[in-house]
DNA sequence: TTGAAAGCGCTAACAG
DNA sequence: CTGTTAGCGCTTTCAA
C-alpha cells in the first residue's frame, strides 16, 4: 500500500507538500516543478488516497446517509437519483440503507451512519412510531436530516413530502365530474402522513362536492413491506365485489395496488372505464403500458430528492436556518383507465 | 463528542481498557466492576463510537462494496437484497453505488470504494467493455472482487450468473412443443455476456428442434440504460409487425420488455395466446398481474446474491482460493401468455 | 487485570 | 515556497 510518506520519499519533499498537491489546494504557490514530479510519484507508485484517514484528519466525511423502507421498488429509487444528482454537485457522496420495513432496521441504519460520521440523513421514515425518540434526540443534539415522502409530525424537522392532500382531491373531483359519484377508496392499513394525507384529500374532494362519506367504500389493505402490494390490491377490490359494495370508481392510494384491483374487475367482467374509473398515484413507468393505461397522481420524485438535498446541505452548513417544510404540487395525468370519451 | 478517553476518565480507568470492554474482547479478565462502570459511562455520556477511528486503526472496514446498473429497477434491489443478507450475517456491511450505464461512474465507484476501503467489491459490470483494464488490475492486485448477473469473459475473476443459455432454451424448447415455431427473439443491442447466453439459448432450442435460424426473427432494441423497457419492447415489436414478420410466438430477454410487446400486440388486435404466444424472462412480481399473466423464465436472485457475497467472502478471507464460477438453474413459469389449453 | 505508548494515514496550522 | 509537528479517535502490543 503506497502512502503519503512513500511519495513524499519518492519525490524528495515532505508530506505535507505532497497532500497540498494532491488535495489541490489553491493558495500554496509551490512550484511547477515539484508539483509535477508529486504528481508523478503518486502515478508511478499507484497511489490510492486513504479516505478513512483522511476523513479522520478533516473531522468530516462529505457524506449522505439515505435510509428508505425498501429497494425493489420505483419510487423511491427515483427521490434517490434527485438525492445523488444534488448532493454530487456539492462535492456529496450519498450512502444508501434499507429499512426493509423493520422499525429495528431503521435504528440500526440511523446508528450505524452515525458511527460512520455522515454528515447528515436524508429519511423516508417508517410508519411505525417506535423510533420518534431517536429523531428527537437527533433533533436535540442538533444533528442535520431531513424527512423525504414522508413525515412525522411529532419530530419538527425539515421535510420534503408531495402535496398528496391536493393531488388526491384533484383526482376525486375529476372522477366526481366524470360523474362517478360511487368512490371507492382503495388505502393501506397505516398511519403514515402520506395515507392520511391522501385519505384527507379523498374525503375533501367529496365534501366540497356535496357527497356523503361512506366508510364502506374505504378498503384499508394490509401494508407490511414484505406484502406483495399487486396482490393486496386484488384481493382488496375482490372483497369489496363480494360484499357487493356498489361503486362506479376506483381511487387507489398507488399505482400497483390499482394494477392489482384491474385484475381484479378485469376476472368480474366489469369493463374499464366504461363500468369502473380507476386512478392511481405515482405514475409509474409502467402504467401507460398496461392493458387499460393508467390514470394516475404523479409526483415529481426527482425534484423531491433534489430538493431535499439541498436543504439537507443547507442546514449542515448553517445549523441555524429555518426548519423548511416543503409540499411539492402533483399532476394528475389522464389515460384510458378513466378516459370519460369510452363511458 | 464523546471519546474513549472522556469515558476513560470518567470510569477511572485506561482508553485500552474502554476500548477492550467496548469491543467485548473475550480474553481480557477484565473485572466485572470496572466492565460495569464503564458501561454505564458510555451511557451516560451517550457514547457514540467512531468507526472512522476504528477502520483507521483497524486496517480494515469490514464493508463490502456493490455497484449495480440502476436503481430505479426490480430485478437488481432482489440480488442486493441476498448479498445483504448473507453479508450481515458474516459481520459484513454493504455499501451501494449505481453505475447508471454509464463506465465512467462505474470507474469513478470502483475508485471511490477502494478509496474508502472496502475490503472487496461485487459488481454487474456493464456492456461497456471500457473498463475491462480496470478490472484486470484489481485481479493483479489481488483486490477480491465477484461479478454478478453477467461477467466479463476477460476478466478471470469469481461470478455468479443464471444459466440463462439453458433457460432461453427450456423456453423456446416449450413454445416449439405447443407448436410455436416461428418464434421471434426481442433482445437487446448489447454484447453484455446475459444478452449472448440468451441468444444462445434461443438458437440451441431452435436447432435442437432442428428449425432454420431466421435473423428476421431477432430483433434487438435500445438497451441504453436511459431508455425506457416498455417502450422498446414497444416500439420493438410495431417495428416487426411494420415489416409484415410472419411469427407466432415472442421470446423476451425481460419481462419489461414483453410488457410493452403485449401492447403493441393488443393494440394490433392480436390475441394473446390463441394468436401469439409470450415469454419473458426475470419473472417480476407485476408479471402475474398484467391482463395477459407472462410466462416467464424466473431467475433465483436472492440466491444469486447470497452466493456471490458468501464467495466474495471466502476469498477475502483467503485469497489463494480456486476461482468460482456459478451458473444458477432458471426455472420456467407457466402462465396465460402461453396457455396451450386457451389455444 | 490494567495502563502506557506507538501508530493507522492524512491534515492543517505554523514556522521558516 | 516548503517542512515540522501535533493531532484526529481508536486499537493493540507489551510491560507492569
Amino acid at each position: 500500500m503506497t502512502t503519503l510518506k512513500d511519495i513524499a520519499k519518492e519525490a524528495g519533499v515532505s508530506t505535507a507538500t505532497v497532500s497540498q498537491v494532491l488535495n489541490d489546494k489553491e493558495n500554496p504557490f509551490i512550484s511547477q516543478a515539484t508539483k509535477e514530479g508529486i504528481l508523478q510519484a503518486a502515478e508511478r507508485l499507484h497511489y490510492i488516497p486513504n479516505r478513512v484517514a483522511r476523513d479522520l484528519a478533516r473531522g468530516s466525511t462529505m457524506v449522505l446517509g439515505v435510509i428508505i423502507p425498501r429497494a425493489a421498488d420505483l419510487f423511491f429509487p427515483e427521490v434517490v437519483e434527485g438525492i445523488e444528482e444534488a448532493a454530487s454537485t456539492k462535492g456529496y457522496d450519498i450512502v444508501l440503507s434499507y429499512s426493509a420495513g423493520n422499525f429495528q432496521k431503521e435504528r440500526k441504519h440511523i446508528q450505524l451512519l452515525l458511527e460512520r460520521k455522515v454528515d447528515g440523513l436524508l429519511v423516508a421514515p417508517l410508519e411505525n412510531n417506535q423510533n420518534i425518540p431517536i429523531f428527537r434526540e437527533l433533533l436535540e443534539r442538533k444533528f442535520p436530516f431531513v424527512f423525504i415522502d414522508r413525515y412525522l409530525p411529532e419530530v419538527k424537522t425539515d421535510f420534503v413530502v408531495s402535496d398528496l392532500k391536493d393531488g388526491a382531491c384533484e383526482a376525486v373531483s375529476y372522477l366526481i365530474r366524470l360523474g362517478r359519484t360511487k368512490i371507492v377508496h382503495i388505502t393501506k392499513d397505516s398511519n403514515i402522513s402520506t395515507v392520511r394525507d391522501v385519505l384527507e384529500g379523498y374525503k375533501m374532494a367529496l365534501m366540497k362536492n356535496g357527497l356523503k362519506i361512506n366508510q364502506e367504500l374505504v378498503k384499508a389493505v394490509n401494508s407490511e413491506i414484505s406484502s406483495n402490494s399487486y396482490e393486496a390490491g386484488y384481493n382488496g377490490m375482490k372483497k369489496l365485489l363480494e360484499k357487493r359494495v356498489d361503486f362506479t370508481a376506483v381511487f387507489c392510494i398507488d399505482d400497483n395496488l390499482a394494477v392489482g384491483a384491474l385484475k381484479t374487475l378485469k376476472e368480474a367482467k366489469l369493463k374499464v372505464p366504461q363500468d369502473i374509473s380507476v386512478v392511481g398515484m405515482d405514475n409509474l413507468a409502467v402504467s401507460s403500458y398496461l392493458t387499460s393505461p393508467l390514470t394516475s397522481v404523479a409526483q415529481n420524485k426527482i425534484q423531491m430528492g433534489k430538493l431535499a438535498s439541498e436543504i439537507l446541505i443547507k442546514r449542515i452548513e448553517n445549523p441555524e436556518n429555518k426548519k423548511k417544510q416543503i409540499f411539492l404540487k402533483t399532476n394528475l395525468i389522464l389515460r384510458e383507465s378513466t378516459n370519460e370519451k369510452e363511458i
